[in-house]
DNA sequence: CTGAAAGCGCTTACAG
DNA sequence: CTGAAAGCGCTTACAG
């Protein structure tokens, strides 16, 4: 089913079914109605291949996570895709892993193009990476900050973040806080870290102690406190960066016959609805996540439809959310 | 950058270029040498909506859930990725939610021929609905029953597993066994109410109480509990029909100063990654969610290749697991 | 083994 | 207001 048969259901020029279908310039009522009716008859569909290559055009973004089963992921992907609607694109998700290679072949989505832009939430060490292979399309790096000229980012201000929190487990007289952290290749990571340190140094505390994760999982987040148990000296309180991580926290320190927050107080990171599930609910620097992503959309937007425009870096506004675990 | 540009550069036709990329029947070495090199120096990339036009296969697929967030559909989505991305194939993820009106249009990607069919992870009593949206293209719907003569479907048998559940309860002395179930638009809903109160038979038991929740989150595992524990006799367990919703339940009931599984045990679905989370950890009916989205994918791939092969239905083995809280 | 040409299904100046 | 025609960037019989 293509225009062409509707043009000749309607008794009149593919031009004019054309215009019919995007409701252009003035087409005689009598004849746009002849084409809507071949249309509705035959239930013709426009095939958006075809449009796209012509218009150059395919209102489509590609949106790569590491891994979606992240609650945070999860929630940002949706801010993106509430906003893409809106604004009538769709978005293409892809769960890249860490693996380059897969990132790489997903890319190709981008010089095919299939979409018009991508949005990442890539390690700062994979940036340089992926720089090259997307070149010069369209590219908005989202919660995680991004140094490229040429690629806008969201997210928050990492190190206030981190000594927000260290000041709150300060002042609610914690003196051994310890700091569970992601791996460094996350530049949010080191910001973070560097914030711990900051706040710590200003308190006054000279107990400093960090263990990471070597990934945001729940059996990673566990393990990375067996060891920082299994020190001579123990923390009085955990901050960490992410719910999950948090999970394998609470988990550890229950399996060592503590219990949070009387002995070990935890602080999470991301502020996502699991966080609530756990026993005790969990103290955590709760992030926009869903706004993060919409204004992710709006910034590849700006780049799709304002290319001169310099790129921009956009800092959201995090909170504490207090519960029962710090 | 196109075929042609690479054509001129490299001294052959178009169609030579083309043979190339598809590498195709025997172009002379010396040819393809020069093309290959055209194409490395001047970074070109084929245009997938030409291509895609042309052959008229796009190698996409579109995979519509009604939650993301939900770990469990995650799952079966990282699943489908895995396997596509195995076979070539690609996707395209729509978060419908529960809206019509989302999943329309995001069904015009398949008449409009982006994608060659498509996974629903949708109510059943949407279906019909869908049906007459999707028509004739491929269609596989996973986790949730579907009749649909032509549609294929994967998933678990709900009967069985919530009497293997119930069975479990009664075995450990349990008397009062309460569900908590979804909304019964979902087939999968209807089964497990079946398998629930069948085995309660069963098993002698008269005492039976159903609350249902209206979503498939925290709160509204919460809400449902709530009610439950506010009626004259309370229950010794409950039996929920998935995890997140277990999450709720735990946190209603202590919040009504009683102690799982002392006071009430608690059983979850699903098996996703977040019951070992949870505080106590909870006992669950795992599916095999992931290797559910696997098998998803090779069913709509041969719907896609096979079309004329009759639908399939598949049923996969899920286990109970058994933690702490019940 | 290779090239000229048709065609996938659209949109859009251009001319009338 | 409308139609004929060119063209988006590919692939693929067809002929040589």
């Amino acid at each position: 089913m293509s225009i062409q048969k509707i043009a000749r259901l309607a008794g009149v020029s593919v031009a004019t079914v054309s215009r019919v279908l995007n409701n252009n310039s003035t087409v005689k009522e009598k004849n746009r109605k002849k084409v809507l009716q071949a249309i509705t008859e035959s239930n013709y569909q426009p095939n958006l291949l075809a449009r796209q290559l012509r218009t150059a055009r395919s209102l489509m973004i590609l949106v790569m996570v590491s891994d979606i089963s992240n609650p945070f992921c999860a929630e940002v992907v949706k801010g993106i895709e509430e906003e893409a609607e809106k604004n009538g694109f769709r978005i293409l998700l892809c769960n890249s892993g860490s693996e380059i290679e897969r990132s790489r072949s997903s890319l190709g989505l981008l010089s095919g193009k299939m979409v018009e832009g991508v949005i990442t939430m890539n390690a700062f060490s994979k940036l340089p990476e992926m720089s090259q292979l997307i070149r010069n399309t369209p590219w908005v790096q989202c919660a995680e900050y991004s140094d490229n000229g040429e690629t806008s980012c969201v997210g928050i201000d990492d190190i206030s973040c981190a000594q927000t929190v260290v000041d709150y487990l300060a002042k609610a007289g914690y003196r051994r806080i310890a700091m569970i952290n992601h791996d460094l290749s996350y530049n949010y990571a080191r910001l973070r870290q560097q914030g711990y340190v900051q706040q710590l140094a200003q308190q006054g505390l000279s107990w400093q102690a960090i263990s990471y994760a070597d990934a945001l999982s729940f059996s990673a987040g566990k393990e990375a406190t067996m060891r920082l148990l299994a020190e001579n000296e123990q923390p009085d309180a955990i901050f960490t960066v992410s719910d999950t991580l948090a999970a394998g926290v609470m988990a550890a320190i229950q399996a060592a016959g503590l219990s949070v927050p009387e002995d070990i107080a935890v602080v999470g990171f991301d502020g996502t609805e699991i966080s609530e599930m756990f026993y005790p609910p969990l103290t955590t620097l709760a992030q926009p996540s869903r706004e993060m992503g919409r204004e992710a959309f709006r910034l590849i937007q700006q780049r799709i439809e304002q290319p001169e425009k310099p790129a921009e870096r956009v800092i959201m506004q995090a909170h504490l959310v207090k519960r029962a675990s710090a």
